[in-house]
DNA sequence: TAGTGGTCTAGACCACCCG
DNA sequence: GGGTGGTCTAGACCACTAT
């Protein structure tokens, strides 16, 4: 009956078996077929199915362990990709003109909390930033960030009213190491002034702090105007 | 001066050249040797050569094009990865024990935004529920789920003051799309009775919307206590 | 058109781990 | 112990695209 006229690509593999995973022919938590017997099937070679199951795994359909076999997952983990974008990038990707200003610049001491969460030396001095991203005009979000000045010695030079901190730092330094997170907060008195926002308006805010191996580099919150919404399909 | 000894695996690749993309000895914007080239340097063979490269690419360190060849991106699209995990797991997961409660559950026209949203016929009748989830007894989620049931009939009769919505869908049938957003939004008078928090509150939101092939199936709108991260990283 | 990455094949050895 | 997936090799053909 299966009459696989031609070998098949591990695109095509994919697409077969994602099919009989949603169409139940194979139902959760059963186990597929071996890597051998489904390249026969397919009359295609071992190291292609495994590509196709692979990548399936990694996508969080099936599971995979050396000699238990491939099992199809029950509750399929789907996992949501966001990209992590510079300002100035979402705003003209969204067709829109990109304005940036700085608000404030200046060296003070880490607050407590700051340098527990970047694991530096209490009091530690850092540059502290405030800024401004505009879409066509428009407040689109405001910046908040936290540089450490030992990490980055160059920083306490440049010229962050010509360029933000975000973009500049992407230029200047690479980071190995990410932590990004989501939350609703309230806007206080500063921060609705800024956004064209009343006090008390919901917004939206990612925070971001980075490290170059163990080093901590910045801390940024970044607070996007009332109606922001983070979108992602798949 | 290159003694690279033993035939490396894909990961020692992905490893070194990571590395070199860090410390710049491969620049932002600079064009990559050949696979060709780079297999010979690592005493390895292309296949494997490009599949660290290939890797390095999805996670957006590189960007690949026949003939131009690979090139190193000098705004690393870093993407996030988050899982979508049932409120259950979720809960489990932290520690805490999970309990569930329906609020509501009954036909109604579906309104016309949702109509929209859903591609449906207007007016069609669906499954409107709100439920309670509950972390150590305490407020964690307040869902709002709207199902087609002309997309899941076996929907009418299954018994969701059991089972959560999302949980049951999840077993009963597979999905193909699914949207997800994020916002931020204020707490009106119910849902802060629900989350135990006051009217106005920030609060966070998720919007999911399922799709099996072409045909719409839930759309979910999930209210977080106040307080509510989320976290990742990378 | 020439050079690069994209993919497939056929075969091999190995690591893991269930029974 | 034996079956499964994880990975590497060596070679080939192809698809795209910069020049």
């Amino acid at each position: 009956m299966a009459t696989t006229r031609e070998n098949m690509s591990f695109r095509d593999i994919k697409r077969v078996v994602l099919e009989r995973i949603q169409k139940r022919v194979w139902a959760p938590d059963s186990l597929l077929p071996s890597e051998v017997e489904l390249a026969e099937e397919f009359s295609s070679t071992r190291t292609t199915v495994n590509r196709a199951l692979r990548e399936l795994a990694e996508e969080g359909y099936l599971e995979r362990k050396r000699k238990a076999g491939t099992r199809v997952l029950n509750a399929p983990l789907r996992k949501a990709q966001f990209n992590i974008p510079q300002v100035r990038n979402e705003i003209i990707e969204a067709g829109n003109d990109y304005r940036y200003a700085l608000v404030t610049s200046q060296m003070i001491a880490a607050p407590s909390w700051l340098s527990a969460k970047l694991g530096t030396a209490p009091e530690q001095y850092v540059l502290y930033l405030e800024c401004m991203h505009f879409a066509d005009n428009a407040p689109f979000q405001y910046e908040v960030r936290w540089i450490v000045t030992d990490s980055v010695p160059t920083a306490a030079e440049a010229d962050f009213a010509t360029i933000g901190p975000g973009e500049w730092l992407a230029q200047e330094l690479p980071f190995t190491d990410l932590e990004v997170s989501f939350t609703a907060t309230q806007a206080d008195q500063r921060i609705a002034d800024f956004l064209d926002a009343r006090e008390g308006d919901p917004i939206f805010s990612t925070q971001r702090t980075t490290w170059l191996r163990t080093q901590p580099v910045t801390h940024a919150r970044l607070y996007f105007a009332p109606g922001y919404k983070m979108t992602t399909r798949l």
